[in-house]
DNA sequence: TCGCGCTCGATACAGTGTATCGAGCGATAC
DNA sequence: GTATCGCTCGATACACTGTATCGAGCGCGA
């Protein structure tokens, strides 16, 4: 959709195309009935995925909870890929905000522990992905412009940009992503399994009866012995304990490359 | 697509719910006008896919492209969900056929070394995304438990299983989850990357002046002081080139833990 | 007070996944 | 050979999606 007039006013992102919704300033509330404001909109959002996944949120839906019609939405947003944008931001906003408390989230404890610190970071991110489950459905499938995305992103380098070790920007942006990107993926297989185990029936052990034939059959066929091995001795670890576990690994992977002190 | 042995013997799946894809063989192919098979669908389903991306992938164009009603795919599949777990594991086939020539990809060359196992099967699993970029955005939203993948997953896990250092079945499932855990998230990143590159008009630096104007405004606020150290003197690596930065950081940090020779 | 122009949001549209159920066909019984 | 049954299949129909369109309604300038 082009704005009416043509050209759009003074802000920038040049070249073809609407600009971002980041760019884009929210419009004046102009006095209606009950005012909107992309906040409330995106509150809304929220609290349908919260209640029902991420399939519930519908533009009708979230323009209902808030006694509007569907398209009164798109002065706010140009597309509902928006809105989830948004959604994922106010995430991040989250995030960022259970920051303050003293919550150092490692029992090293000191300030300044650029482990403890990236540590701290995943674990609130887990957390919040926790509590929104439809939040991994979203992680890492579209860049993260957003404002508090990016101020987690500064905070996440700035743990690392001038630590002992770091020899470099190039160092520790390396690592960050690296980090995020262990972190995208462990969250969405958590996610995935629990909503499997959920799905059959709200138990673990129907779902070790539903996944278990499946995988007893493939794993009776003898062509897989690893597997077998995996299914049989491994240990059924909580899945808090393994997602510390990899990401253990990670950091330990980071601190392996660090220049050595002196 | 590579079948690895077939698994549906006499159909299990206890409890209530139709049971999984997986463990439903598929029914005899009547005789009629065109003759279809889960193969058929899924094939078309991808050629779809790779076309035009996810979003095309209706069960209507599907059936169309088959000369079919759109319910006629219902006997081979019950849920769309189903046809995209079908193409995922197609995905996972090719990777799977893509071990076979002898492929180490990496400059160490000697087999059973379980870094270059690794290495080799996570650059096949990006080379496949990148031939479907589609893949990425299915990647670990839900578990994978069709027989390709799980012959992948056992590649993986036979590569580590008594290779020197690890200890145990446990350590192998940790370091292959770890390491499967950055691929979805790096992948992933990788492909929302590209795709708002190529959205923003084909080339690099339509791109830079499109999420440039905002990056630089929130630099420019000087709230973000890593941030911008990063976007002004960081090294702007190939995507090929980072992707295997992080995997080395990953492995790096496997191999720290490992015990000790002897 | 009149007229213009812009903005907003109800209506409409093309498309989605899938439940339903009558038509059509194969096999069986006489 | 024919009549009947029963099952299976897929065309039709439904509820719902995101969003383009454009007439109504309002604020503002003369």
């Amino acid at each position: 959709m082009v704005q009416r007039g043509g050209v759009n006013g003074t802000d920038g992102a040049a070249g073809v195309g609407r600009p971002t919704v980041w760019d884009r300033p929210e419009p004046p509330s102009r006095p209606a009935p009950s005012p909107l404001s992309r906040e409330r909109i995106v509150a809304a959002a929220v609290e349908l995925a919260d209640a029902d996944g991420l399939e519930a949120v519908s533009l009708r839906k979230v323009a209902a909870a808030l006694d509007a019609g569907p398209m009164r939405l798109y002065r706010y947003l140009s597309t509902k890929e928006e809105l989830l944008d948004l959604m994922v931001d106010a995430v991040h906003g989250e995030i960022a905000a259970a920051t303050d408390p003293a919550d150092p989230g490692d029992p090293d404890g000191r300030g300044g522990d650029w482990r403890a610190e990236l540590r701290g970071c995943a674990h609130r991110t887990r957390r919040a992905a926790l509590r929104h489950p439809w939040f991994a459905d979203l992680l890492g499938g579209r860049p993260q412009l957003g404002p508090n995305a990016l101020g987690n992103l500064e905070t996440a380098l700035a743990a690392l940009y001038g630590a002992p070790g770091f020899t470099g920007i190039d160092a520790v942006l390396r690592a960050v992503r690296t980090v995020d990107d262990y972190l995208v993926g462990a969250l969405r297989r958590e996610t995935a399994e629990r909503r499997a185990e959920r799905a059959t029936g709200l138990d673990k052990d129907a779902w070790r009866r539903s996944a278990g034939p499946h995988l007893s059959r493939t794993v009776a066929t003898g062509n897989y012995p690893a597997l077998a091995a995996a299914v049989r001795y491994g240990t059924h670890t909580d899945p808090g304990t393994a997602f510390e576990a990899g990401l253990d690994l990670v950091l330990d992977g980071i601190a392996a490359g660090l220049a050595p002190p002196g």
